[in-house]
DNA sequence: GTAATATATTTAGCCAGCTAAATATTATTC
DNA sequence: GAATAATATTTAGCTGGCTAAATATATTAC
């Protein structure tokens, strides 16, 4: 019985994904960015010159993964790199203004994602989902 | 106050949606076959024969992604492909006795990672986790 | 019966994501 | 100081996912 809930809750969870990722897609494509770029530019946003490594670690991607995201974005004109004056091994990742301007309207479709997501979800309910939803994150890692 | 809540949870769905990918992906990878290609296949332990255009439906993704994902699996022996007798426009896709034989161990590996999902939450937790999550999907068409 | 339209699939070329292996630079160890 | 090990990034090649455009076949309209 529990077991079919639980089945349940993990297609649930697929294809909330798949989902979201889709939309995500669609409405970044107007601000001509590409759905998972949004979270790199994110880091960059609470304050740039950070490394390649440092991006891995807050997207949780593999190196590879940030050399073809910062590639993009850089030929894009949203951030640009610099070489590390005392490392020579390291790339610092910096925003442009076409990157910083880009901030405010990814924050609105933050927003309007959210509402869409929870429509008809009451407010106490969201609480509980939140608390749930913390409780699966930690249960992944 | 509500508004951080809501985005505590687009946040949360977000990163649990690429760590799900990314444990998917490891576990599946035992089984040699890529994330993606288990619901490809679920349709088909369901029956097969089916049409490509059939599969498209139900993955939700596009023709394009469905001949990637079929040519893959065909050239690891997984399925295989034949033109329909009455309409020459229509493959129809089959499983073989390797594609057949996936079907308890991915069924295992989805049953270890709904237990890892939701590892300490109660079972009238999870009725009411999953009613929200059915909300949400609802919300997302 | 021929021309136009609809349907199913493929190709080409992007993206995020991965692994394995290569490269470049710095730090350590002897 | 030279050899070794650690760190940061890149390259090559794979996956699922996308769009736009091409192809092949069937259906419909005239």
């Amino acid at each position: 019985m529990t077991d079919t809930v639980d089945c349940d809750i993990r297609q649930s969870l697929d294809r909330i994904s798949s989902q979201m990722r889709r939309d995500y897609s669609e409405s970044l494509r107007e601000l001509n960015i590409y759905v998972g770029q949004e979270n790199l530019l994110y880091r960059l946003w609470l304050g740039d010159g950070v490394t390649q490594m440092q991006l891995c670690e807050h997207l949780k991607c593999e190196p590879p993964t940030v050399t073809n995201m910062v590639k993009s974005l850089e030929q894009n004109g949203f951030i640009y790199r610099e070489r590390d004056t005392h490392d020579a091994r390291i790339m610092r990742i910096f925003l442009t203004d076409k990157g910083k301007e880009l901030e405010k309207p990814v924050e609105i479709k933050w927003k309007q994602q959210q509402e869409k997501l929870l429509d008809s979800i009451l407010p106490e309910e969201r609480l509980l989902l939140r608390r749930l939803l913390k409780q699966i994150e930690s249960n992944l890692l």
